[in-house]
DNA sequence: GCTCAAAGTGTTACATATACACTAAGTTCT
DNA sequence: AGAACTTAGTGTATATGTAACACTTTGAGC
């Protein structure tokens, strides 16, 4: 789960924390969202409820990126116990199907099933449990991916933006900068991105014009052509 | 597997026949072809044996593209009964795993277990076993995509080529015409085509340099920026 | 040396990319 | 009421890339 809140790219981490029989804390850590699939179940379907059960939304962007099934994958003692606590055999392999979402950090509530949840700016990720680190690092890298070439950073946006929070927001996820008066150029050739009547309401500046995203003109008007030339 | 050879962009078909018990044919058709992983294997060396026990090849371009594993994916008669002779529960929900490769078609023998293999051209493609027509229509798009971002179109090419090989290649894979002389510009600048001081032999015409693809090149060459403008 | 077949090449018009600095429009403060 | 502050919004020149278009070159085969 992908958050942006204008600061920065943000994912979502729960805690895991497993105590001793005394009730001391054995170890406390994060590890990515996510949860076990019902045995009728289509893949969509249970990432769609965890992700509802998660934060109470729906039509929330989500994509498949990468099947995770090392035999290896969840050897630390950590992970170990943590399988063990939680009634499953820890020598049987596990397999994770990596989504990723896409949403405003600002739309959930950080809670779930008694376990604190919190949003992460990427570049602050430490250590995570089970091989959480990775799935992130492919997740990054297909979510930028995609970023490149689909207008799916929408998706992270109000319904109603302005034209610097959307140069923000591509500022922060490839985490560089770009002229503004050439980024504007750019939008305003997207025939999508379309120009609103309206303004930005109480901000003590020159108020902003808001724009919208029109998914509609967008699959009306794309084409597609190679383009990995250097 | 996908597979081109200067004709058309072709994937590899297994026949799968299912007989009965007096030796006559239950009925015949093709699925994908794939295997089974083993209890201790990552996904990409499975991938890699599998390709390899059907091939001899190895170093092929291989990516895992997505993952299916909808529970009513293998309910078709005819694929009940498969299911059934090979000994699994037809009720199991079965994951697959999707990878796609590619190579020249001519590389590799069409025989497998005593099993029909071809190579089909994708628009000769009919109703395959399993949900197996839904597979190849993803791995499609995701090879197509790629495609289009990365120069992978070396991998079906050998690796001395011409640029009419390269042009043509494109042709097919996206099924339209580009022009030549505006093709060859744009391949100029790619700096990892690399003009080679050799010439085709035994052609009854003109004979066309020869190039090659430098994978190194391009890795220390390449942009990255979004793209998916109008 | 003629024929055949594909290779190879250049120019112009138009669109896009890059680099760069000032004015406009609101709010807040005095 | 006006000054100060903050962010919005805009244009031009140059370089590069894209698209459209037709003729000459080179080798093999007869």
């Amino acid at each position: 789960m992908f958050g942006y809140d204008s600061e920065s790219l943000s994912v979502l981490l729960v805690n895991r924390t497993l105590t001793n029989p005394d009730d001391s804390v054995y170890y406390s850590d994060y590890t990515l969202t996510g949860n076990h699939i019902f045995e009728q179940e289509p893949l969509e379907t249970a990432a769609n409820r965890i992700l509802f059960d998660l934060t109470g939304l729906k039509d929330i962007y989500l994509e498949q990126f990468k099947t995770f099934a090392h035999p290896n994958r969840l050897l630390k003692p950590n992970d170990q116990k943590w399988l063990q606590s939680i009634g499953r055999d820890p020598n049987q392999r596990i397999i994770s199907i990596g989504f990723f979402a896409l949403l405003e950090t600002q739309k959930i509530i950080l809670e779930w099933k008694g376990r604190e949840v919190k949003w992460v700016p990427i570049k602050e990720v430490r250590e995570l449990g089970f091989d959480h680190n990775d799935i992130l690092k492919e997740a990054l890298i297909a979510m930028r991916h995609k970023m490149k070439h689909e207008p799916i950073a929408f998706e992270l946006l109000p319904d109603k933006f302005t034209l610097t929070q959307l140069q923000t927001l591509y500022e922060k996820i490839f985490d560089t900068q770009f002229d503004k008066r050439n980024f504007r150029k750019k939008v305003n050739r997207m025939k999508y991105v379309i120009q609103l009547n309206e303004k930005q309401t109480g901000v003590s500046h020159k108020p902003a014009r808001l724009y919208s995203f029109s998914k509609e003109v967008y699959e009306q008007t794309k084409k597609e052509m190679f383009d990995f030339i250097v």
